[in-house]
DNA sequence: CTGCCTGCAAAACTTTTGCAGATTA
DNA sequence: TAATCTGCAAAAGTTTTGCAGGCAG
């Protein structure tokens, strides 16, 4: 559960020059193309959600396939880079993740994205082991809203 | 967050009997076929999630349609009776939900679901309110394990 | 009865795959 | 250089739609 005396949240700024790609393609000896920077890129340019359809339309002046949108969003999920999230149309969109335990606040209309670290549920999870015998290996949490902008 | 007393979850059952689905029809004044009562009987006989082509397969000897499980899983969601959940592989599942708030405990490798009622994050909204300015509508927590038997 | 529902089949949309040539480390 | 990647186009998978006939209220 979330400490009671919390009375800051951190937020994240997504740094559009982050290096944090370049390592930990490296460190997992998978090539960092030119495509896969320019997909990043996007992503990391502004705090938002968006589908394959909208990455896949921005940067195809650059001739960059449908198919390596598809493949390098699967990498950037495997490494825990991007988050996919289901809006409550049903429509699958993915967004970047500071590294860490992240949570993201969600503008149902813009696909804004503000990502928050505060989060506690080890006591509901302890609770749960204890009544169901479950495993518990993860949970998510996201919080819907509408954003300031998208309010006026 | 969640109170810090608390000591019992509360599990709901799933009745497979439910009376509820007439009423919440007939309030909504949305005709009950015979199709629809045998998706959501097949949804409330067990506590597990479904994906359509699940459903559709289980009940197609009695000549239903795929589209016609679409639309009902469709109709069932905007009623609040059945929830959407994306697992770790993209996969669309679909869950009966109890009435009231709840969260669903969620077996990764057999799809069994415990619903929950414990989850307080009204303090968290309010301090995501204070500093970012979004209005809130409301969140998802969905909790990620292995149930007892799968872990045999 | 009337209006909404249904199964079927086709259409639309989304995601994955195979391959010949290109690029990374 | 060797291994992996890429764009393209086709295939596979998923969801939606149109329509003629059927059923709930």
């Amino acid at each position: 559960m979330l400490d009671d005396n919390v009375s800051h949240v951190m937020f994240c700024k997504h740094n559009s020059e982050c290096k944090c790609i370049e390592s930990a393609f490296a460190e997992r000896r998978i090539p960092l193309t030119s495509q896969r920077k320019a997909i990043w890129r996007f992503f990391t340019a502004n705090t938002h959600a968006y589908t394959v359809q909208d990455v896949y339309e921005a940067i195809k002046s650059r001739r960059i396939g449908q198919a390596t949108v598809y493949r390098t969003v699967c990498i950037l999920l495997e490494m825990g880079l991007l988050r996919r999230i289901v809006d409550s149309a049903g429509i699958t969109l993915f967004a970047a993740v500071q590294p860490g335990h992240n949570h993201p606040l969600i503008c149902h209309k813009c696909h804004e994205i503000l990502d928050f670290d505060v989060c506690d549920l080890s006591v509901l999870e302890k609770l749960l082991v204890a009544q169901t015998g479950y495993t518990i290996q993860g949970h998510r949490l996201e919080i819907f809203g509408v954003c300031p902008k998208c309010q006026a």
